[in-house]
RNA sequence: GCCGGCGUGGCGAAAUGGCAGACGCGACAGACUCAAAAUCUGUUUAUCGCAAGGUAGUGGGGGUUCAAGUCCCUUCGCCGGCACCA
């Protein structure tokens, strides 16, 4: 050891590049692969959401990946192996914007964001295991996606239908909803309609029930679960027929059974099929039908008139027989339910509303409290007096044969459309053969490669018709000339199953090997943004139970414990490039160093919460705390000296190590159970407090401050890496402070020598009295009646009774007048 | 409209039914300094009081409890999600 070095006050912008490269140059960080471990090691996986590398990193990264790095680097000293990576969604619409705009290849623009990025993100000091580093525009990695699909198709779990996209018939081409402004495109203000056209499906309903009832065992976010509950949209009901007077039938599904007998119209959707025959016949009613196909979708959703048009059709009520009008309107959707409704205006707000509008009956067939709940049966024939539910089940029983009436689930989850037609995504990997139709590409023939001579001109159909080399194909099934399929798959692919390549991220022959899935997954603790709540993380766990019946994973669910962040601010609003009202992380770092741009993350709000960055005064905070650290314990010389046995220590002594292992135990559980990070940082600030106040200089100083310092730097290390690992060196200890074990609590010193039990009267503190710790509660009882301060409280009083919660603070007397 | 969450000092916040405001920011005062910065010390919910101390207080109203920021009911406000889902 050098004999000046080691005591040497850290400065951030030297310091923290040289420790980063310690840590690089050593593997410090290098998880191991399942086949290096014995099974009873114990893993713990710490997954960050994969980032869009756009260019720069933002507060949000720093905030999110921080956060994955407290967590990662505590497991890390509980001894565990930590799986934490990093890696680039980098496929997507603005590499290929920027093809247009700037005429620079989507792979290039891609190649150097993620070098920025990465630069950045190494200034930070995250624990990131780099070689395990992905990249979905890869080959390796997007050849994979397309050894998915083949699976998939296999199982039948892949299908081709049509389904109505933005199309601008101006430049030919299909935009995403992003690029469609009030019904224009963005960028040119060329009109967009809406216009089917056949793409590839996942057939994600198949798995819908389960991925409700799967959320049950996650340990979630309540409200994270609630909006996945809700956008898969889960509901019961029952599905029968009415007759039309052609004999043709029509299906409806319905909740609300019960009130059978207020049905006064149907209604059905203008692309039903019933009503597309119907309008082939009748003007009006084709021309009812043109206007509604006018309207984008949301606009059709966010109109609150019901418009509808009454058609020549009429059907049989199943058990009145009474004639029944038949209505094309436009609140009826025919991705939902069976796309056609039985109007009950009598007990449902939209059917009233209909009603009202076209003179339509009202019948009422059901008492209760409100119009839409359920009650009992009135007007009803027989079932009158029967509650719904035993009326609905009888309902069900009797049209069983007559009107095919049986129980359905029915799902708002439609299937998850994945065609883009768009050059910069994974190529789906499949020929137009003009004998077969559509067919698979075999396995051995992945990669498909997405060609290098593209011409990227904003206009016309996908970018990949302009290859001729790309297009040529041979069918694999007859040998044909065949044409490839064009369509690139969405890129929510690449990100439902990122966290499993990581495991085996350079594997050749396979997308990952079941045996590191098998140690390593599922992943404990995922954090991210929530505006990933629905979409990515109903994809992923898609991912996960087709994996599962694919033999390829163990478990249903891919992350067990999540956490998703809250954004960060400026001034109130989201920071970004156009309003001007960006704060740069390189800009922060460069001032106060890395661990105070970090310890500020953790501390300035509850994890869930968003941060307002008003300006650097948070910022100087935690640099302030940082140094005053360093500055204290460069007050300590080194020792190799032991803890002196505790019967020897002085009350002072005791109160200081007191406190420190309360803040060892309290930091422990709010990073073991709470998962609690702003209160870690409180609970260090206020020990460092606490040594500040105890400055005793006795005998034993050294080795106590020696076990104060030993214990706190490894307390901070989760949070502020670089300035730990200065502060570990210094202390005399060879090593990495981020390999070094977690301190372990000495029970006798959790328990202080006294306590503060405050003693109250009628509800209101009185006395705040200091006993020995182990008084018993009888003793704390005697012992705070007689105590000076309470006695005018009990004047002229009868004391009713007195409550010692057994171990507790308080003593609670309550009195009242004589 | 429906679902979920949140309302605590000047600000970010803490509090596992048991001392509300820990910790930090800011502000004010003092020490050091020729001065400033940095650092250190103290004060900082309101209100009454010279003080000791009292009283009120966690959006509003009500309740349960010896004890409520925390649990229950109700109401208002803000944020997020979904939005004709039959």
């Amino acid at each position: 050891m050098i004999s000046n070095e080691p005591l040497m006050i850290f400065d951030p912008l030297q310091h923290e590049v040289l420790i980063q490269n310690r840590w690089m140059s050593e593997g410090v960080f290098r998880a191991p692969f399942a086949r290096e471990m014995t099974p009873e090691t114990p893993t713990f996986y710490m997954l960050v959401m994969l980032p869009y590398p756009s260019g720069r990193i933002h507060m949000g990264h720093v905030r999110n990946y921080t956060l994955g790095d407290v967590v990662a680097r505590y497991q890390r000293m509980q001894g565990k192996k930590v799986m934490h990576t990093m890696g680039w969604d980098s496929f997507g619409l603005p590499a290929e914007n920027a093809a247009i705009q700037n005429r620079i290849h989507p792979a290039v623009w891609t190649r150097k964001n993620i070098a920025d990025m990465k630069k950045q993100i190494h200034r930070l000091g995250i624990s990131y295991d780099w070689d395990r580093e992905l990249a979905s525009f890869e080959p390796d990695y997007y050849r994979w996606n397309q050894w998915f699909f083949l699976q998939m198709w296999k199982r039948g779990d892949v299908f081709r239908a049509l389904r109505n996209v933005n199309w601008c018939e101006a430049l030919g081409t299909v935009l995403a909803n992003e690029q469609v402004v009030d019904g224009k495109d963005e960028r040119t203000g060329h009109a967009v309609i809406q216009k089917p056209m056949e793409q590839y499906f996942f057939a994600i309903t198949k798995y819908a029930d389960e991925l409700v009832s799967g959320l049950e065992s996650l340990d979630w976010p309540e409200n994270i679960k609630a909006m996945q509950r809700h956008w898969i949209g889960r509901s019961e009901g029952v599905r029968f027929s009415f007759k039309l007077n052609t004999g043709e039938q029509i299906q409806v599904f319905t909740t609300r059974m019960d009130t059978l007998f207020g049905v006064s119209f149907l209604a059905l959707s203008p692309e039903h099929p019933v009503i597309q025959e119907a309008s082939q016949m009748d003007h009006e009613l084709e021309d009812f039908c043109q206007t509604i196909s006018k309207q984008s979708r949301e606009e059709r959703l966010t109109t609150d008139v019901k418009l509808g048009h009454r058609t020549k059709l009429q059907v049989r009520h199943p058990v009145t027989d009474e004639l029944i009008p038949v209505f094309a309107a436009n609140y009826v959707l025919m991705d939902y339910g069976t796309g056609a409704v039985m109007g009950v205006p009598g007990h449902d707000e939209r059917d009233h509303e209909f009603a009202s509008n076209y003179n339509i009956p009202i019948p009422i067939v059901i008492d209760s409290i409100s119009p839409w709940e359920p009650g009992i049966l009135i007007n009803s024939g027989e079932f009158n007096g029967l509650t719904s539910e035993v009326a609905s089940n009888a309902l069900i029983k009797l049209l069983a044969n007559s009107a095919n009436a049986e129980r359905m689930l029915s799902f708002k989850l439609k299937d998850w459309g994945l065609s883009r037609q768009r050059y910069w995504g994974t190529p789906i990997p499949t020929v137009h053969c003009p004998k077969c139709g559509v067919v698979p590409e075999s396995e051995d023939s992945l990669p498909i490669l997405l060609p290098e001579d593209i011409e990227f001109s904003g206009r016309g159909a996908s970018p990949l018709t302009t290859s001729e080399n790309f297009l040529k194909a041979t069918c694999p099934n007859c040998g044909t000339d065949a044409r490839r399929e064009t369509d690139t798959m969405d890129t929510f692919v690449d990100s439902s199953w990122y966290w499993l390549r990581y495991l085996d991220s350079k594997n050749q022959t396979e997308p990952f090997a079941i045996e590191e899935a098998k140690v390593w997954t599922p992943v404990d603790l995922y954090i991210g943004g929530v505006e990933h709540a629905t979409m990515h993380l109903i994809y992923a766990r898609y991912f996960q139970k087709v994996l599962r019946d694919l033999g390829m994973a163990h478990t249903d669910e891919p992350f067990q414990r999540l956490i998703c962040q809250g954004m960060v601010l400026k001034d109130g609003f989201k920071m970004s490039k156009s309003k001007g009202n960006i704060v740069d992380p390189d800009e922060v770092i460069e001032k106060y160093g890395s661990d105070a741009l970090r310890l500020f993350m953790i501390f300035a709000a509850p994890i869930e919460k968003e941060i307002d960055w008003i300006g650097f005064e948070g910022i100087e905070g935690a640099a302030r705390f940082l140094k005053r650290v360093d500055r204290l314990s460069s007050e300590h010389s080194p020792t190799h000296m032991d803890l002196p046995p505790l019967t020897s220590l002085s009350l002072d002594e005791k109160k200081l190590l007191n406190k420190v292992h309360q803040t060892l135990h309290r930091m422990t559980d709010d990073l073991e159970v709470r998962y609690s990070f702003n209160t870690l940082v409180s609970s260090l600030m206020e020990l460092l407090n606490t040594i500040q106040e105890h400055r005793f200089d006795s005998i034993n100083a050294t080795a106590i401050r020696q076990h104060v310092w030993d214990v706190f730097v490894r307390l901070l290390a989760p949070m502020a890496p670089h300035l730990a690992e200065h502060l570990w060196t210094r202390l005399g200890h060879s090593g990495f402070v981020a390999l070094a074990p977690w301190p372990p609590i000495i029970h006798e010193l959790l328990i202080a020598e006294e306590v503060l039990v405050v003693v109250q009267v009628n509800g209101k503190v009185r006395a705040r009295l200091i006993l020995p710790a182990d008084i018993t509660d009888e003793d704390k009882h005697t012992v705070a009646l007689q105590c000076e301060e309470i006695q005018p409280w009990l004047r002229d009083k009868t004391i009713v009774k007195v409550i010692v919660p057994p171990g507790g603070k308080i003593v609670s007397v309550v009195v009242k007048d004589i």
